[in-house]
DNA sequence: CTCCTTTTGTGAAGATTATAACATACGCTG
DNA sequence: CAGCGTATGTTATAATCTTCACAAAAGGAG
């Protein structure tokens, strides 16, 4: 692999290729094709090439590739496979909804505790996760080696608690709170803006086509 | 304006100024540069300048825009100048949870009602939205003129769910199963994947910088 | 009324990403 | 063991998106 910049449209492209290489896995399927990888993904084989020739060469000429190889190798790329320790702040309607998503456990993201100001809810459980109040959040950080925070507290909060994350030491922040933040260039920051993706919605619908 | 194709990055980004703008109104703001927006959204004043040339000319020389008559605009764009009808199915904790987020309503966007199999959550409410039963789905959404469907449930159901929503004459559709989702090109389809989002960013972590 | 400052709108250049096309290599068949 | 079919890896081409740079225009000062 030459050093080189990734797209993030890759990335996310990889993301998924794992998920369908992980059912097919399960289907029993030892070899596949990028043809057969791009129908599946809804998209092209040259793609899913040179998506994967950012990384080495995965594939046997004349074969395709080996499935359960492939996905061991994508998932050693996108970084999950060990597990990372993560912790959501705001524990309303979204924050507890996401502490139960299966989809986390399975890809590796341990979300190991919930923290919130409400004292309402503070020392209760959402399914297996503890909810812990908002101040213990730093030495929880530091202790227990999270990697990952994840904001679901309303917008106006959202910068506040994100610094005191980076303060303790957190490398990566998922963001839902639906207001631009800002972090030092060493932390990783993704935003999932659920307006945002309603809106562009609304405009395809409007618009285009 | 010229026809002509719209990045869809332009789109989020649009959707981002409104929600920047919508903020700076509130604290009295008159009039307002394509710079300071690029501070404000984490931009640059060229972008800012590009995305909305895309649509008209919005500013005045020398002056800037208009803080609420750009707003007004942008929304007009977003084709959220008005009211969308929303229905929600899968009425677990994801579901429930979206049915209850406040930046729907805020930003013009309707849950109708949120529809599920399980029959202890069927006929409950979630907050003031009512839960009904699956197969009751296609005649609410023609009854209610029913534009935008939200995918809460477990990924195998989910191309099913689509089907009957298709069916029924739903014209978009946000997806949070984690799975590739196939429809008519003349329905608009956005999928949010959470773990997605977790591996970009494990992978910006582990391999980048 | 003219000049100066400011900030827009935009055409051109640059960078990035996707698509297409093909040479290379593998395995199978006879 | 040679030749053929197939699917990869990669180079070249095309399309798209972003950044840059500047002319045009507005408002205010003198």
């Amino acid at each position: 692999m030459k050093s080189q910049k990734i797209p993030e449209a890759t990335i996310i492209r990889l993301s998924v290729y794992s998920r369908y290489l992980k059912q097919l896995e399960k289907n029993g399927l030892i070899t596949v094709s990028s043809g057969t990888i791009a129908e599946g993904v809804d998209g092209s084989p040259a793609q899913v090439r040179k998506d994967l020739a950012y990384f080495g060469e995965f594939g046997t000429r004349g074969v395709g590739y080996n499935v359960s190889d492939l996905n061991r190798y994508i998932t050693k790329i996108l970084g999950i496979d060990n597990k990372w320790n993560v912790i959501i702040v705001g524990a309303g309607n979204l924050g507890s909804a996401l502490s139960q998503y299966k989809g986390f456990d399975e890809r590796g993201f341990n979300v190991l505790a919930l923290f919130d100001n409400d004292p309402e809810i503070v020392g209760k459980k959402a399914g297996k996760i503890p909810v812990f109040s908002a101040p213990r959040m730093t030495s929880f950080i530091k202790e227990n080696n999270v990697e990952i925070g994840i904001i679901a507290v309303p917008a106006p909060f959202a910068q506040d608690i994100v610094d005191e994350m980076v303060g303790a030491g957190i490398k990566a922040i998922l963001n839902f709170a639906p207001r631009v933040i800002s972090v030092p260039d060493y932390v990783e920051l993704r935003n999932v803006d659920l307006a945002v993706n309603m809106e562009v919605l609304t405009f395809n619908m409007t618009f285009q086509k």
